[in-house]
DNA sequence: GCTTAAAATGCAACCATGTTGCAACATTGA
DNA sequence: TCAATGTTGCAACATGGTTGCATTTTAAGC
């Protein structure tokens, strides 16, 4: 891996109260270059540092913790989680966009320039977070071609 | 259990292409009976005809299937089902409205009255469903007391 | 009411996802 | 360099959900 890349990334997690360790920059690394959220299980499959799935639950635990990823919504009620923008603080997350699930090849995509509509919640409830998830077909599996 | 209720609810069984059996009969009322959504879990706590894991994952799937109930989201990625309004069709289920997650008792609300604004999918995207999750405190968990 | 096909049940075994506890090791800051 | 704390690895466990198969129940036709 170029190095001043690792470096850079490095630094990022250090920024977060984050180790500087071999595996957790390899980590985060893969979230950066991937295009679309991945699972627990995607990330086990293209780490190359560590086999072991604790830790990788642990490292995903530990970045959600920092802010340096979110969760993202899912089909089949598994977790996903993609990278936060670098400008995401740890307390308010500012990934207040739709998120769009593809029925066919089931992943999720962040729609960037689509904000969530507010809407009013009943008396007596007290709101603190609001998620938008579309479901449907992406470009490659057959959206408007 | 009162005799024209199991019969009534047999009735919506049938008109659903579901067989009457007790166990069938005692879900489905307890679905109508529930304020708020139920999980396996809680279905299999609360159900006295069987005490059977798979009996219930597969009657919760079939109730899905005809369209009886539908999923709700939920903050653990646990799967839950809440009972269709009885104009639901099997096919158009018409539950637009706007879920509602405690992140204290953790139960999910359907708020009704709240319909989920639509929002445009970026060009390539096919949507086909709109799903609108808040999460915060609910009435009794201290929402605005 | 009897027969029969299809649906529903019960049970055992299994799989996937996620968690806990603990010992060993690596990173960082003094 | 040394200690404190964060991180890793492993084993064992917990939970949520599935599959296959034999048995029973339901509904529909005669």
């Amino acid at each position: 891996m170029d190095m001043d890349k690792a470096q850079k990334i490095g630094d990022r997690l250090v920024a977060h109260g984050i180790r500087r360790t071999p595996f957790r920059i390899e980590l985060l690394q893969l979230f950066i270059e991937s295009k679309s959220s991945l699972s627990h299980q995607e990330v086990k499959e293209k780490i190359t540092s560590t086999k072991d799935k604790v830790t990788i639950y642990r490292a995903l635990d530990n970045f959600l913790e920092k802010g340096l990823i979110h969760k993202v919504p899912d089909v089949n009620n598994v977790a996903r989680y993609a990278v936060c923008p670098d400008n995401c603080a740890q307390e308010a997350h500012v990934h207040n966009h739709v998120h769009f699930v593809c029925e066919s090849c089931e992943k999720t995509f962040c729609l960037d320039n689509v904000e969530v509509p507010s809407v009013q919640v009943p008396e007596g409830f007290n709101a603190s977070s609001f998620s938008y998830t579309v479901t449907g077909l992406c470009k490659t599996c057959g959206g408007t071609a």
